[in-house]
DNA sequence: CGCGCCACTTGACGGTTATCAAGGTGGCTA
DNA sequence: TAGCCACCTTGATAACCGTCAAGTGGCGCG
C-alpha cells in the first residue's frame, strides 16, 4: 500500500488504481492497522504453486512474475503483475490452493493483508466486491485475447506486440529522445509468455532487428522506428 | 428460466445450476415476471457484435455459440454455452458494447433479462454478485487453460479433448450399446473452436479413424475405444 | 587469470501445419 | 432430373516453428 516500509495506506501512491479504492476512510484504517508491508529482492518469491492462499498480495511498486510448471516441470512465466495490481486474490477468491508461484522479478514492495481482513472488508464493503469482479472481468478478457492471437498471429507478431504492452509500463525516451525499454524479464520469459521456443523468440528478434524496426543489446531495446512497428500489429 | 415458453422460473431445470441460484423466492417471483422467455431457430442471433448491452440471457435449453470476427472479418468460433449458462454477462457487468456475436447453433429456448432487473437484483442479493464472479473465474481459468493448450498440444490431440468435452454433454449409448455424439457444429466451426485450419481438422479426423478411435459420418461419431482415446489425452 | 556456468545466439534438420488447388458429396431449388 | 452451392475431403507445396547441437559472450568465483 505504500512505497516505503510501514507507510500508510493512506499515502499510497497506488491506492486509486488498486481494488483498495472502494474503502472508505474506516475501512482503510483498518487494512492500514493489519496490512504487512515488506521489501524483496529480485528472484524471492511471494508463494508457491500449490501453498496453501493465506491472504492476498498488493503490489506497491515493482514487478511480479506469475509463473506456472508446465507438464514437464519447467516454470514457465504466464503473466506480469505491477503497482496496484493485487496478486493471488483468484486463489483467495475461490478458496482454493495458489495455481502458481509468485516470484519477484524487479525489486518490489509488496504488501499482505492477510485472509480474514479481506473477509471482513468484503462483508462490509460491496463495492470491494465488484472491484474484485472488474479485476477478474479484466483478467478473462486478457486471456482471452491472448488466446485468440496465439492461434492468429505469428510468433514475430506477438513478439512486437508483447513489446508494445512493455512499453507502455517500461518505456522511456532517453537524452537522444529515442523510445528505449530496459526488459524487465529474460528471453526464456518472453519465450513463455508468448507460447514459443527460446530459439524462435530469438530468431525473431533478429528479425526484427533486420527490418530496421528496433535495436537489441541485452535487456536494452532501441526502438528504431515505432510507427512501422505499430504498421505491422494492424494488417493482422 | 425454463423449458416451455412462459414457464415459471420455479420450474426451470436449470435453475439450480445457473446464477440464479442465489436468488430466495421473492427475488425469484421479481425474475420470473420480468423475463421473457423466447424459442430460437439455429441460425439466428441473440445479439451482434458491437451491439449495446441491454441485458443477459439465460439459456434454458438448446446450444449458444459465441462468435468473434477475426482481422479479416471471418466469424470465428470462439466457445459454446449450454443450459443453465449465462450469456452476454460480461458485457453486462463491463457496462460495454457486446464483445461478440451470439449465434444460435440448435434449436434453443432463451431468457431474457433486462439490464435493471439483473441491477436490481444485483443490489439486493450480494450472493447473485458471488455467482456472477465465480463464473468469471471459472471463464478465466479456462481461457489461462485452452491458450496452455494450444501450444502445447498438437491439433489432433486438441481435436480429442473437444470430442471429450462434447461427450460430457452430447455423448449418448445407441441401441448396440456404443459411445456416440451427433456433433452439434461444423468442422470449420471446430477447427476455429482449436485455432486451426479446416484441412487440418479434416486430416486429424482421418487420423483418428485411422488408428481405430473413432468412426466419423457426417456429425455422427462412434467412439471405437473410448480407454484408447482417454489415454492418448493424458501423456501432456 | 582461468574456469565454469548460464543465457543467449546461430545453424541444420524435421515435423506440424497453413495455404493453394482440385475434386467429391449432400442438400436444396427449379 | 439437373444444377447449384456450401461443406467437406484430399493432395502438393511451402512456411513456420520446435528440437538438437555447437558455439559465443558475460559474469562470478576460486
Amino acid at each position: 500500500m505504500t512505497g516505503e516500509l510501514g507507510g500508510s495506506c493512506f499515502g499510497c501512491q497506488v491506492r486509486h488504481t488498486s481494488e483498495w479504492c472502494a474503502l472508505n476512510d474506516a475501512e482503510l484504517t483498518l487494512l492500514n492497522n493489519v496490512k504487512v508491508p515488506k521489501s524483496y529482492e529480485a528472484g524471492t518469491t511471494l508463494f508457491h504453486q500449490g501453498d496453501d492462499c493465506d491472504g492476498i498480495y498488493c503490489v506497491s511498486s515493482g514487478l511480479i512474475g506469475i509463473r506456472r510448471l508446465d507438464a514437464d516441470g519447467n516454470s514457465t512465466l504466464v503473466r506480469l503483475c505491477g503497482p496496484g495490481e493485487t496478486v493471488g486474490y483468484r486463489s483467495f477468491l475461490k478458496k482454493s490452493g495458489h495455481r502458481s508461484t509468485a516470484e519477484i522479478m524487479l525489486p518490489s514492495v509488496v504488501c499482505f493483508v492477510r485472509r480474514a481482513t479481506v473477509r471482513t472488508l468484503l462483508e462490509q464493503n460491496p463495492n470491494l466486491g465488484l472491484r474484485f469482479l472488474d479485476h477478474t472481468l479484466k483478467d478473462a478478457e486478457e486471456f482471452e485475447d491472448r488466446h485468440f492471437e496465439s492461434v492468429t498471429l505469428t510468433v514475430k507478431a506477438r513478439l512486437l506486440s508483447l513489446l508494445m504492452v512493455l512499453y507502455e509500463r517500461f518505456g522511456y525516451l532517453n537524452e537522444n529522445g529515442e523510445s528505449m525499454i530496459d526488459l524487465p524479464i529474460s528471453r526464456q520469459d518472453i519465450a513463455a509468455l508468448i507460447g514459443a521456443s527460446p530459439e524462435t523468440i530469438s530468431r525473431s528478434i533478429s528479425a526484427v532487428q533486420d527490418e530496421g524496426l528496433a535495436q537489441f543489446k541485452g535487456r536494452e531495446v532501441r526502438f528504431r522506428n515505432l510507427d512501422a512497428l505499430i504498421e505491422q500489429l494492424r494488417p493482422a
